[in-house]
DNA sequence: GTCTATAATGCGATAGAC
DNA sequence: GTCTATCGCATTATAGAC
């Protein structure tokens, strides 16, 4: 039986897990940072958490399923240009709302994928492929023009993710200005323009 | 005064450290994994760096000019299309030619960008605002199509790097074809149709 | 220049009191 | 449940022989 404090105190670890590993890495990251930022102690992290690399899993785990949700939300039923430019732009707001999960997978996919590579290759791979095959149909109907619907995907990826990953660079680059400031017009007619047949 | 043995025994290092920081980040690498790449002992590779930060620094430092040729050749004098698809085939060619050098550097702006903060802030950041208002000249004299020159610069640098920093994901996804097929074609496309006035 | 041996510290994880 | 204390190992760096 979990109680209100229990749960409390996991998220809690969890957020702290997340902000630590996020920019860090999973190597880079110290049980003292991680339980420092939590306001609680060492051991008692460890209460929590079996290991450091179980805060890792657990942060991976929900990760998953809020990364794929926006793909999976693509309807073969929908409008073609409608639901690739929703696709990207609610990519582009989880960049806004997620940056920290952004920067964890970047993290991980850099290192080669190591605790990823399960699920990229599983689920994620049969989700981008189902989905490629949808854009396939619309695009054989001269609904869209003729790209190739895999590397459509990852520019979409490249493109968001890139305002979370990189954001310190563009922050240096930009000065005050908001690192996505202006980057939803941009990007909607760079895909508006790809799209159309 | 150096010899022809100790310029080359710098070299393995500096190829084994590239190696190893490039999937590991700075501290999830360690001497011993670098030393045993290069071949040579750890007390060994630290007779000829003071200590692993300054293997990380000489790394960074010689990143740097090879990362910014690309964008320097821009020319005013040129045609817009040209010099701007001219950069993005570039960069991409560098995501082919380096993938462990955009991992680094992937690696260091994910953290903050601790130890490329002033190099960014200075020299890139010059360089970009420079090709901006080059870039901005060509629209006011209707070559180009109105985009903010920023957002089309991060553009060029998100869709080539990330085909070397996220190369494991798409492998996965991708299966057995080479992560880079085709992306140049639909790059040129996709910077094709986005560029024209 | 290169090695073995080791010092010095950092870190993940556990023991045990409360 | 939470803490202090500590174990045991990994890691950076140095000492000193050759």
């Amino acid at each position: 039986m979990t109680t209100r404090i229990q749960r409390r105190n996991r998220e809690r670890i969890l957020e702290a897990a997340l902000d630590v590993f996020s920019v860090n890495g999973f190597r880079g990251s110290t049980l003292d940072q991680i339980a420092a930022v939590a306001g609680l102690s060492k051991p008692n992290i460890l209460y929590y958490f079996d290991s450091k690399d179980a805060m890792h899993r657990a942060l991976l785990d929900q990760l998953l399923g809020i990364w794929l949700a926006p793909l999976r939300a693509i309807r073969a039923t929908g409008d073609p240009h409608d639901e690739i430019l929703g696709y990207m732009r609610r990519k582009l707001q989880m960049s806004r709302d997620y940056p920290r999960e952004s920067r964890l997978f970047a993290n991980e996919v850099l290192q080669g994928a190591p605790r990823l590579a399960d699920a990229i290759a599983g689920d994620l791979k049969a989700l981008v492929d189902d989905r490629a095959e949808i854009i396939r149909g619309w695009i054989e109907a001269g609904r869209l023009a003729r790209i190739d619907p895999h590397h459509l995907i990852f520019s979409i990826w490249a493109l968001t993710q890139h305002y979370a990953d990189f954001d310190a660079q563009i922050r240096l680059i930009r000065g005050d200005t908001d690192p996505m400031d202006g980057a939803e017009a941009f990007l909607d007619l760079l895909f508006d323009r790809l799209l159309k047949p």
